[in-house]
DNA sequence: GATGAATGAGCCTTCATTCAT
DNA sequence: GATGAATGAAGGCTCATTCAT
């Protein structure tokens, strides 16, 4: 394995850790040796690959922010041409296994709650939610316009986007007794609410 | 003045100052001498009212917690009888200039990502949105009961209260970019597209 | 009651609830609101009888040593005229309900091992030790005189008085395991090793 | 030199900085601040080698009990067969150099005043003076039944355990006024009294 | 006199950062 | 590269002192 590899390998191996932590311990509660702990390194390595606690948080973020995206994306391109069918895909990427992890949902409200102390937070946040409104506003606009909805398409997108973090929130406190499935069906019904006839093959009404 | 309510003043006026302290900068942030700051009062008052951090920030989140019941108990009784216009008035609630202040919502934030590390807030959160979903499932009961809605009333309020939570989230993230009016419509066009018909004289498409 | 009286008697009790705080807690953890606690009155008595925490404690241990003063000189004087019955008297009020009580002895450790570090308290420490061994050693004297023995009454004296302060850390050390009686029985044999004719029948061999 | 070798080393060396400290200053006045500046070494180290403070006064005075034993131990070893002249080397080696050093005798002052509000402390005097006991009560016996004499041993070994550590007070209490071999002696001339055949060989009477 | 609130200095502890091996 | 010791700044907490009622 190259030196650049190894290097990088060890750097997940701490953002995870890191994950692991703010999950287990809140951000307060974070300390490096906690994470030098989680990841089974020694305490001095941290330091090494990350220049400050800052570099190393800003990274996590970072790296939830770019895994999500990829998840999301890897979806939508699944999912086919049609808008529907892209749309209730974000969705369930939304609450797949990779993205709704406990860990992972406990460090977004992490991120989320430092926002405004930490600019580097509130910016990568806020572009990751406007990368999502983006793609989710454009969807919706396709259903509305080959549907002939009435409906504002970025209102609708926007108030999908809420449900899905009210959710992780709901997950985050009920600490697993919210199931990743049971979690999405709101926002599914949702979008079958203003989308009936595009949604009805996507979403059982049981479901 | 009686000693007691002083004494209650002096609680509020630093509880006041927590929010404040932790809107500004995060809970890692917050430290006691801020708070005091923030206040306007000399360090160790904070440990006069409160016996630790821990404690000040309990009574934080107790305060939060029972201020918001209260507006929304107030919201419900003076919007009639009408299940769905008490519907309507618990989001306008949650949206008032009471509730929805931005360091409030900061806050709200701050202890939900606290929430697995600290037991006692979890407890309290968890609390506080049960006794939300009761409500709210109870209107949205009568609201399917009365006019033959073939939906569950549990999901569609489960699905309001992740929309509540997810708006504030983005309202926060947004940094006072969306408003309190503009963050609300998508919860009322939520509600509208379950339950049209009583809905229709309360939300309008415009707003 | 005059009000001198008055205050005296609040003074002479803050003084015992200090006593009583550095026995239980001992001079680290004896705390002005600690020892209000253990006489029962407000936390602001303290600072009106007293100018300071320095002055509170040097307050007890005056007392202390007054104390027993007084309680050495009574015995003393009740002994009679016999310089050996006059001794034995002295190590009687050593162990005497009155001076060795749990409590004192504790008070008495702490302010010993703080003489180094407060010049006061070893002055009055020593000018009590100085006042027992000037008051033994001449008892010893009149003893060695009269009976013709060979040893030196000063050193007679200081052993008698390490022995007794000995016995007292004993006691603190073995909490109420060791009682006055028994404490105070390897005292008088040493005195009766060195007079055996003038302790004879002042010391029972039994006992 | 071994990573363990250096680490003792340190911990030795922050233990002797803190008799030193608790001499000088009082168990009340002993701050971790002033122990390190004591060591030459920087603040943070007394938490790195340290859990916290109680730690480091529980190792000081194991180190002193474990020290105190070592010396009598070698003492009692080198005096040879003879029951009297070990129990005139326990003595030596209660005001040997080693063991009476001013330092040390301040702070078993401050060890005992605390005992009754710290338990670890009082277990551990305790346990050190049983052992002391334990020894004594036994070479007093050797010498009772070897030469006839008609007193309790144990009552022999308490007293002067007593004497020892009243000398000890007088010592810490005359700051240095009252040498090592002056303190010593009254507990010698007091075994002398009981077993005067035994130690007349062994103690001068002019000394 | 008596009360207890208010103040702020000082202490223990934690922890991010730096550095020597 | 990796380790973990060393540093010192900063936070929470305690508490003696002062003061207003």
């Amino acid at each position: 394995m190259s030196q650049e590899a190894k290097r990088d390998r060890r750097r997940l191996q701490l953002i995870e850790a890191t994950i692991e932590t703010i999950a287990e311990r809140g951000l307060v509660g974070t300390t490096l040796a906690q994470v030098a702990k989680a990841a089974g390194v020694s305490y001095g390595v941290v330091g090494f690959y990350f220049r400050s606690k800052d570099a190393l948080l800003r990274a996590t973020l970072d790296h939830l922010a770019d895994d999500y995206e990829a998840v999301a994306r890897r979806a939508v391109e699944k999912a086919g041409a049609s808008p529907a069918a892209r749309l209730v895909a974000v969705v369930e990427a939304d609450f797949s296994a990779e993205v709704a992890q406990r860990r992972k949902i406990a460090a977004w409200t992490a991120f989320w709650s430092e926002t405004r102390a930490t600019p580097a937070f509130r910016r990568r946040c806020v572009e990751l939610q406007d990368s999502y409104l983006t793609l989710t506003s454009e969807l919706c606009r396709q259903i509305v316009e080959a549907g002939g909805y009435a409906v504002d398409p970025r209102t609708v997108a926007a108030g999908l986007n809420a449900m899905v973090y009210g959710q992780w929130i709901e997950m985050h406190l009920r600490a697993g007794k919210l199931g990743r499935e049971q979690a999405r069906r709101p926002c599914l019904l949702y979008l079958k609410a203003f989308f009936p006839d595009d949604l009805a093959g996507l979403v059982r009404d049981a479901a």
